[in-house]
Formats: C-alpha cells, structure tokens, sequence
DNA sequence: ATTTCGTGAATAGTATACAGTATAGATGAT
DNA sequence: ATCATCTATACTGTATACTATTCACGAAAT
C-alpha cells in the first residue's frame, strides 16, 4: 500500500549534507584533496552546485572524523597526521579491532564466514588498479569484520577512527609507487576468526598493521611487557617485540 | 514561552556553537531535556537568543556524541538508549577504559596520582549535593584518567561514547530517588592503576560497572568464558553457545 | 465504522545576505 | 632594506528568508 515506488538504486529523498559527506571523504582518502590543503566553503558549494550550508555541515561531520582539522575563523584544512599520530591511532585500532575479531570469532555463522572468505578471495586476486581502489577493497573488508561484532558501538567507534588512517596511507602509496598496497595478508587476520591460527587477535593486528607502520603498538599497553594482563592465551606479542619500548 | 538564557555575554572568543553544545549536553545531563524530547531549532534559538544555524551545528555534534538522534526530515530528539544499547556501549567502555587503566599505570607521575587521589578524596567526601552533580564528579575522574593514557585518540573516542551512559544514568538516579549514586568506590579503580590491586583492568571495570548495570560485559568478548579457537563447525552455530557464559 | 485521499500547518533542510575577524599586501618610518 | 602599522580583501561565523517534506486532521468513499 505504499504511495510511492521508491527507486531502489540510488538515493532520492537523501540530504544534501549525506551526498557531499561521501563525496568529500572520497574525494579526500583519494587525494583529489591533498593533507593540508584548504577547503573553501564557497569553491566547495559552486563545485557541487549547492549553498555553503551543506558544504559545512558536511564538513563538520568530517572533523569529527578526523578526516579535516578546523582552524578557527580559519577554515577547514585537510587533516595531517604526524608518525606519532598515526601510532596512537593504530594503538587504539589494535585494541578495538583485536576487540571485534574476538566477538566476530565467537558469534561466527556460516553466511558471515562466507562474506569474509569471499572478500579475502577478492583481494587475493587482486592484481591491477589503483592503490585508491585497493585501500577501498581492504576498508571494505574490515568495515565488514567490525559489523560481525555484533556491537554496534564498537562498530561506529571503529568507523570514526580508522578511514583517516586509510586517507593518510593512500597518500604514501600514491607518492612511493614502488610500493605495493599490502592486499594478501588478510587471510592470515581471517584465520584468527575461524580459530585456524594460533596467534592472538592482538598479535595478529599488530602483525597486519606491522606491514605497514613500525611499532603501531607503541601507545598501547601492549608495548609495555611488564604490565599485561593474565591473559588466556599465552602471547608473547611477536618475534620482534624486543624493540624498543621506551616511553 | 521559555526564559531566554543568555550564552554570548561572555568569552566572546569563542562561537556560538561551541557555547551550545556545552550548554545543551549539561541540560540534556541534568534531565532538563528528557529522553525522547523533541529539541526544536527555531524554539531553542529563541531560548539561546541566537539563530538556528549555531543550533543545529551543536546539534549536529550532539548527534555524533550520541547524544541526540536525528529523524530524518523530522528533527532531533534526546536519544533513548535501551538496556541493549547500555550493555554495548557498557561492553565497549570496558575495553576501552581498561585499556586507559594499563596506559595510566605505565606512565604514572607523582603529580598524575596527587591528581587522581584529589579526585577520589573529594568523592568519598561527597554527602549531600543533587545526583546531576555527582554524576559530574564521577565524570571529572573518568576524563582525569582518560587524559593520563597519553594516547589522545583513546581519550576522544571514551569521550565521545561514556558521556551518553551518564545522561541516562543521571535520569535512572533522579527517578529512584532511594538510590544513591555510588561515588566511594572510584578508590578501587585508583588502586589498580597504582598497581595495588590484585584485579585486573577489565575486573575492576567489569566490578565498577556492575554497581549500577547487569551484566556490563555482555557485548564484549569478557562475555566469553574462553577465547581459545573453537572448533568450527557449521551446522552447530545457532547453539548459541557462548551466550550465558560469565566472567 | 473504517479507510483513503486531500489539504494545511509546522518545521527541518537549504539558500541568500550580512558582519566580524584574520591574513596578506601596501604604506610609511627607521 | 627592514620592520611596524595600516588597510583592503577574503573568508568564516551568523542571521534571515525561502522551500519542501512530514504529519495531523478531516471529509469523502467504501
């Protein structure tokens, strides 16, 4: 009985705001918007042919991201993060994602099992394209691990954090093209969830995150030995965890 | 219609925003916006003596905290959090503060633990006062020790999801008047990051929380008596096995 | 009596307009 | 030439005005 037949493949009734918050964060994690530039309000709204106020609001919601750092009567920069942010950003990823495999791992069903494998597979076979397009296939993959936890709290937090990540990594990878966006090594993350691996969940994203930062523990507790739980599991964090864990 | 309360007279420096959102998230704290109230633009931009832009924008950052909820199209509304979404974010906050504990208890300073005992001192003094107030109290140590973590990103994301639990909770108290908020036990949490507690992070948290809340850890994997890889087996996964299990 | 449809009021979403501040360039002094 | 001060400009922050959607109410139809 419902008056109107909705067009099911694009969105009609959305806001101005939703559009431009996607279009502005893909824009920025795909570099057409570098670190540091500026992003004039009224050049934003001609661009896409609406007013400012959309523009803004779309780029607040940004900053609470992290995507874009506000510089008081300034305006809206594109975020830069420092080495040392990026390591308290993958410390707390660390935490909250070893989080997630381990609710993911004890709620496991056989669709959820499969929608993995099949984005593992994917990127396995992945051999040419954009590092743009290959950073989106890997956010793909762990946004779909972050929602089989089961909590969608967790799941948000996890979504406000992590994508500034993926921006900043985009920009390394399109600068030093010799380097190869690190695709293959999810299977190993996917066996922690099925219980095929014998690390755990949080030496296994240490170990992920490790391909491509050094010491993205390093304001964790993990980078202080002395001071971990009793855990269950015994986890020495790794073969290199002797580095160095000074304040 | 409403008195009209002032919010420019002064700091003149800052934005009108940022004024807002503090003073609509202290209403909303101390109930005098109640969940499932409809917060009207034009109503509180006469209230505020300012127009409906800055509302919205500390809306909208409300919103992001959790807060609010937007109807699309409808406005916003204080946000009304079920005992399922207390349990999640109650899940994730373990994870989190913990972690903030460990963090705390590695870099601790003779001049980070004078703070953390002033805090706990004037707790345990505290008899008579409003529950809004004590809630603020309780808040002012949380932040305190979420600051000490050194890890920003950690502190942003707790301050961006515990703050919700305490708006119900302020509702919770005011309602049953015969109970008290519970303030003295912040000394255990205190132990711990001094190292004089035999319990864990996750323990203390898990015990703090159970004051107020049933089963707190039920979202977390803490809810899973054993995290050890599980044998898969497909057609056995609506068991549901680790349900129940208890810390 | 119940349901469907139309109309109107209320209000969020959006556009345009104004005002105040920060920055860059110009002007003058040393 | 270098530095300080002034001024013009551009932009954000804010106000006002307009538009479009949702919902409530009621009349007409079944």
């Amino acid at each position: 009985m419902s008056k109107r037949v909705s067009v099911a493949n694009d969105l009609p009734r959305a806001t101005l705001k939703a559009h431009l918050i996607t279009s502005l964060r893909d824009a920025i994690i795909a570099r057409a918007f570098k670190p540091g530039d500026r992003l004039n309000e009224t050049q934003l709204a001609r661009k896409y042919g609406v007013s400012r106020i959309p523009v803004r609001e779309a780029l607040l919601h940004l900053q609470e991201q992290g995507l874009v750092m506000n510089h008081p009567r300034r305006g809206m920069f594109v975020n830069i993060l420092s080495d040392d942010d990026c390591q308290k950003i993958n410390s707390l990823r660390i935490i909250l994602e070893a989080e997630a495999i381990k609710l993911c791992r004890a709620r496991l069903t056989a669709a959820s099992e499969a929608q993995l494998l099949v984005l593992v597979e994917r990127m396995e076979k992945w051999n040419a394209g954009s590092e743009v397009d290959a950073a989106a296939l890997d956010l793909e993959f762990h946004r779909a691990l972050w929602n089989l936890s089961g909590n969608n709290y967790l799941e948000k937090v996890l979504n406000s954090q992590v994508p500034m990540l993926f921006a900043h990594q985009a920009l390394e990878y399109t600068n030093h093209k010799e380097r190869l966006w690190p695709l293959n090594h999810h299977r190993q993350l996917l066996d922690v969830v099925l219980g095929k691996s014998e690390k755990t969940a949080e030496e296994a994203m240490i170990d992920h995150l490790r391909l491509r930062y050094t010491n993205p523990q390093r304001y964790s507790s993990l980078a202080y030995a002395s001071l971990k739980p009793r855990v269950l599991e015994p986890s020495t964090i790794s073969s290199q965890s002797g580095e160095t864990h000074q304040l």
